[in-house]
DNA sequence: ATTAGCAGTCATAGGGGTAGAGTGCCAGAA
DNA sequence: TTCTGGCACTCTACCCCTATGACTGCTAAT
């Protein structure tokens, strides 16, 4: 039994001419066809050979005997890492892009127009998570006394976003108890991380419970209660163009769209995907099986974390068919990200 | 030239049965099904021409030549105004939409849950239009001066629903002022109606404008901004299971289903098409072209607005294909709207 | 008014045959 | 050793044809 060959740059070249032709014919590539396109002057025996052990590897496979031969997982990995050359992206594009993302008034409307443009410009669907509120600036907040001891937080946040929460209040309040409460901690904490002013009053009140009025505790209290990140997970993945996706599915055979469908609209595990792509900085792929959702096996995924001062908060993207324009795809993936960074960044204000 | 007979008891009958048999089984029935089903001890023949007759009032046509018939439009309506029976629901059902809607925290949840049973239970999409915040009781209005003369302000309605708006104030108010400004408005109009407030409001300063310090002119100025209803129309339909209907689009070609998803996501023409139920009280039913939508030519709306107060605020319904379980259907939009008009009665608090 | 019978129409499913694309392998050329 | 032409083989996709069966409308008889 011959030893399989090391992948040479002629393996290597084929391999890329035959993902770069699958991905745009979407057709099982024969040796032929291939030799053709490789302007190599190969003869389709010689690429014959070559296919074998690009098989014998794991890179491509064939549906069936009389058939080309596509990519694999595997083959695409290989192709995105070392042998793709990336697309410039079109002038008009990229205007587009920035024209759209600067003519909106909230940034929960920029958010949703990314996704929106991302979903056009690809064909395919748009994905924005949302940052956690969490991880955004503390701006303002306001207690509001509602009836049966309950209490309505208003919380600004960095981007001027407003998000209301009723509390259960520990005990009656007076309208002045709570006006001071808020006014300390706007001034104290103005321009700080929500999830800092959270750690900081948690730290602080244990650290010196004895020396505090009562009042100063039960502020404390609201304000855990107020800041708490739980339950705070309503639509936070946006997702546009969903339909796009049916155009890619085998007539015939819808059962993949939906569950597909139906996974996207899962808020929980869509969340928990798009989570994974915070930690590192640039674009990042997941192709096929790699997501590790049953429902994403023949998808893939494109995805950017977009920052505020630096700090990623969220993550964007698109998905569709494996077989996707990775060269177009990945550079607007990644020019998208930074051009809602820098649009959420320009629209960061200075506290009230 | 024989004259057309009128519809007699036996046609009725006949096109009854058809329409359920066609509604149950997706194919146009034939002569000898039809003879079978009728239990009138009819030969095929006879049948033939009774539906020959059916046919020329336009009730029933044949896709071609050697096919059976199927209902028209005027079929299905006349089958439904004057022939259908509904069936009663069975009982675990409607216990479980009663707990369902009755665990939902606000009204916003309560409505979600709303479009999400009727999907479930009819394997078709549900759709619950929100109430307009115009229509909606006045319980407490706050405002909050943020940046650059813009203010911040919290309209809490009837059913304790929180609204944020953000507007841009006409001059530079002091923090007393704006105060004031809320504390008037809650006292003088708590429980009110909010389009009611707004009109009231117009009205007493266009009457004694002269006599009214400037303050209270700018208070009216502002509060006309802050309940202005316009630019307040995102998300006020409530989609749920609309991929139900892609099982319904016969195979092979899904453009239809694709234009449907487009206009069910198009908010401005579905919000207009609900509002169309809101002034008739019980189930209102459009069948495919009557809505005057190209896109849903070949479906069916089945809605029923539902109350608070006796008076009607939203619309909630079933989009289908137009041969759906009627006699099911009807009685379950119907149960529906009252569940949730209960539901929302009991929601609603006394003002703050 | 109803029915049986009959001729005619049309969609659908299945079988058979063929064209075409592609493969693996081998022997010979470079 | 590497490459290539040739050949046998495989498998899909497509087309054509036919048989089948579910209808209809019409007519003449009951």
């Amino acid at each position: 039994m011959p030893k399989l060959p090391p992948l040479n740059e002629r393996a290597q070249h084929l391999l890329k001419v035959l993902v770069e032709r699958y991905i745009h014919e979407g057709q099982p590539v024969g040796s032929r066809a291939l030799a053709r396109e490789a302007g190599l002057n190969l003869s389709p025996a010689t690429i014959r050979n070559v296919m074998s052990d690009l098989e014998q590897l794991g890179f491509i496979t064939a549906p069936h005997t009389s058939a080309g031969r596509m990519p694999t997982v595997s083959g695409y990995r290989l192709f995105i890492d070392s042998l793709l050359t990336v697309k410039p992206i079109n002038d008009q594009v990229i205007r587009q892009i920035r024209d759209d993302l600067g003519h909106q008034e909230s940034s929960g409307d920029l958010l949703e127009t990314a996704s929106r443009l991302l979903s056009e410009a690809t064909h395919m669907a748009g994905l924005v998570s949302l940052p956690k509120r969490e991880s955004s600036a503390f701006n303002h907040i306001e207690f509001l006394p509602l009836s049966e001891g309950r209490l309505l937080v208003i919380l600004i946040s960095g981007q001027q976003e407003i998000h209301n929460k009723i509390i259960q209040s520990p005990r009656d309040y007076t309208a002045s108890e709570l006006q001071a409460a808020a006014n300390f901690l706007n001034h104290r904490f103005a321009g700080k991380d929500i999830r800092q002013v959270r750690e900081t009053i948690l730290h602080e009140v244990s650290e010196t419970r004895e020396r505090l009025s009562q009042e100063l505790i039960d502020a404390a209290a609201i304000t855990q209660l107020a800041l708490d990140p739980q339950g705070e997970r309503r639509d936070s993945v946006l997702i546009r163009g969903e339909i796009n996706l049916m155009d890619f599915s085998e007539i015939g055979n819808l059962e993949p769209f939906r569950s597909l469908f139906e996974t996207l609209h899962q808020q929980e595990d869509m969340i928990q995907l798009m989570d994974r792509c915070i930690e590192s900085p640039g674009v990042q792929i997941f192709i096929g099986e790699e997501s590790g959702h049953k429902a994403l096996d023949h998808w893939s995924l494109v995805t950017s974390a977009y920052s505020i001062n630096d700090q990623a908060v969220g993550v964007l993207g698109v998905i569709g068919p494996t077989r996707m324009a990775y060269e177009r795809i990945i550079p607007l993936v990644d020019l998208t990200a930074k051009l809602v960074g820098a649009a959420l960044n320009h629209k960061t204000l200075p506290p009230l």
